[in-house]
DNA sequence: TAATAATGGTTTCAATTGTAACTAAATAGC
DNA sequence: GCTATTTAGTTACAATTGAAACCATTATTA
């Protein structure tokens, strides 16, 4: 007995995980950016950036790029204003001076120390609606499906380098 | 005993739910894009009104931005785009004027049917990863993560309209 | 060790996106 | 019924982003 083809069985947005996935990034993203983006003159890179100078100083940009999942245009711009900005100083690496070295300076660090909290509070009012069972799930779950989603890019790209 | 104040108590990136949603977002988003992009040459804002238009016909441009999470701009531009490509047709209502009323042609319904089921492929594949509790519970928790995160950028705005 | 390739990072140019201003039609207030 | 508002959608302009070309330095290799 075999079936029409009815838009049942195509896909339907609000169920759809990707979409879903853009939309609470999306809004999530909006919200906390908004909160720092005015006060401090910040941009979303800007931010992430600092964040990770914050925790490992001394890194290169290439370095940064890899830890925030940014491209090297994206960094490279986000430290250009940040330099403007003096709120990272750069210098060549001693042994390959093509490399910088990104730190933050007492005023970047003074932002990173003044917004972070907020930005966790954020996170906290938002994991408010989960129980801590359903918290760890995410994490887990949040971490298994990056790797997954990962290969299958990977997976694309070599198709698409073979076409 | 109080103690200094460490890198420790502040954000750290990777673990940081915004960040990490937004990450996995991207790379999901980007794949699956990479699939319908060049061999159907459309965009992600077309294909979410594609999606739409095809369960629900005759929607105006105005209730598509609704069911899409996009603004009315981004919206306006998809459909000039998928016009121009004859793959929607639009009249204006019969009863107000001002709105339009959007259906997929036969053209564009054969893009959405070839695209969807590769689309929701994608989703099994990344699904693979996870059991089917997992599965539910995580449908479950972005459910009430985004209720959470319309009701906090609510919160916000009116705070900065307030200012 | 000269020539070639690879790497780190920046710049340029085009495409995409966001914000605000706009047109047209409909509704509300008087 | 005439003006003021609101709503639907588009357009114009600026800001952001992405892809490719680019410069400088280091590594490779013949």
């Amino acid at each position: 007995m075999t079936r029409r083809l009815a838009t049942d069985d195509l896909l339907h947005l609000e169920h759809f995980l990707p979409y879903r996935l853009s939309v609470l990034a999306n809004i999530v993203s909006a919200t906390i950016a908004s909160a720092y983006a005015a006060r401090h003159d910040l941009t979303t890179p800007e931010w992430r950036v600092m964040a990770v100078l914050a925790r490992e100083p001394g890194l290169s940009a290439a370095q940064v790029a890899e830890r925030t999942a940014m491209d090297k245009v994206a960094v490279s711009r986000a430290v250009a204003r940040l330099l403007r900005h003096r709120r990272v100083t750069r210098r060549a690496a001693t042994a390959d001076r093509r490399r910088s070295r990104l730190r933050l300076t007492p005023a970047g660090m003074a932002v990173y120390i003044e917004v972070s909290p907020a930005a966790l509070d954020y996170e906290q009012e938002l994991l408010k609606v989960l129980s801590s069972a359903e918290s760890r799930t995410l994490d887990a779950v949040l971490h298994r499906l990056l790797g997954r989603a990962r290969e299958l890019a990977a997976d694309r790209i070599i198709r698409a380098t073979n076409h």
